[in-house]
DNA sequence: ACACACATGTAATTGGTTACATGATTTC
DNA sequence: GAAATCATGTAACCAATTACATGTGTGT
């Protein structure tokens, strides 16, 4: 059998935090790893159902009945076994496709307040990005600190706030740049982005 | 129409550097955008056919004949005219999947070693990049440095450097805090990875 | 003669998003 | 009883990779 990465992710979520439905599962991916990580539900349900078809979670059961309950599952030990037995595999990213990067790579053929406005909106992005992230790191230590899994997860916080910070330091001085290729086009549009 | 960011790639490498073939399309992107972007030949080849159907890019005459014989491809104006379009639009990349990351949150499910695997090739990985951008940009000093193009391509290359450097020191710091919570474990494989 | 880089292309598959359809529960 | 949020699920679509099949030109 072969599995794709949201089973994994999915199991993973369910060793930590146990008793959760699909709309949980979701959230609580967005809420502690959506900076790196995302799931849509059209890849999410079906995977559960295979999930669970081997034994990989269960299903706890519940109170209320009907075609659209909430249904919440927990990780078996077959399960766990599966993901200790992935981590430990070599991790494959495939090529990034950053089309921030690819139009600005190709900026000398737009105007140029275009790139500029690029820029900007990545620089915002980072802003609001670095803001979720500081707010994460308060609530995780808060609550999470004295968790097992706990020093793993300020790991990646950390490395999304390096990022953060590079990037920002970064487009600053690429803001720089452009402006010193074209001057006097300061009171641009912010709103073209 | 609607074009798939594939497309766009093409015709803002045939801008800068028209004249090539689907071959020598793909050489391009790797050794020019190759950090942030990929493209295979099973992308590559049918858009190639789409633009040309479409005139967006036109097959330069050719002197050798044959089933496999070089097809070299220019940018049409209506292909450079599509191009700058695209441009203007506000950019979208898609939420990101990093395997990387989500193999260290769940880090604890783990054999305590396995992180720190992770961790090393990553940091391998990223010093052979490093050493890829610094020759790239000697190259592009050297040679490009004259091209309208040219400052445009500074600023994604000291964005790739920036992301890299953060990328070590991080990494630094994350094996400094694993071996402290899990010392004397010093001595172990690389090769597991 | 052989190897290697150059070169084109397709078929099968996958991994994923988006949009849609629907229902349950809570809160005002 | 209306609105918001919680909740499950499917169908259509798409972008992209991988593996494969095949051929050409150059240098040793």
């Amino acid at each position: 059998m072969k599995y794709n990465t949201t089973a994994y992710a999915i199991l993973g979520i369910l060793a930590i935090h146990p008793h959760q439905s699909g709309y949980e599962i979701r959230r609580t991916i967005q809420q502690t790893v959506g900076f790196f990580w995302g799931e849509s539900y059209g890849q999410l349900y079906p995977t559960l159902r295979r999930l669970a078809a081997e034994a990989l979670i269960t299903e706890e059961p519940s109170s209320s009945t009907g075609a659209r309950k909430r249904r919440a599952w927990s990780i078996t030990p077959a399960g766990r076994c599966l993901l200790t037995e992935w981590l430990a595999q070599p991790y494959h990213n495939d090529p990034p496709r950053d089309e921030f990067l690819m139009k600005l790579f190709f900026g000398i053929e737009a105007a140029p307040t275009v790139s500029v406005a690029h820029l900007h909106r990545f620089e915002q992005t980072n802003r609001e990005l670095l803001a979720t992230l500081v707010e994460l790191e308060r609530l995780a230590r808060a609550h999470n600190s004295g968790l097992p899994g706990f020093p793993f997860w300020m790991l990646t916080l950390s490395y999304g706030l390096a990022q953060i910070r590079a990037n920002l330091a970064w487009s600053k001085s690429a803001l720089a740049t452009l402006h010193a290729i074209n001057p006097g086009e300061e009171s641009i549009s912010h709103s073209a982005n």
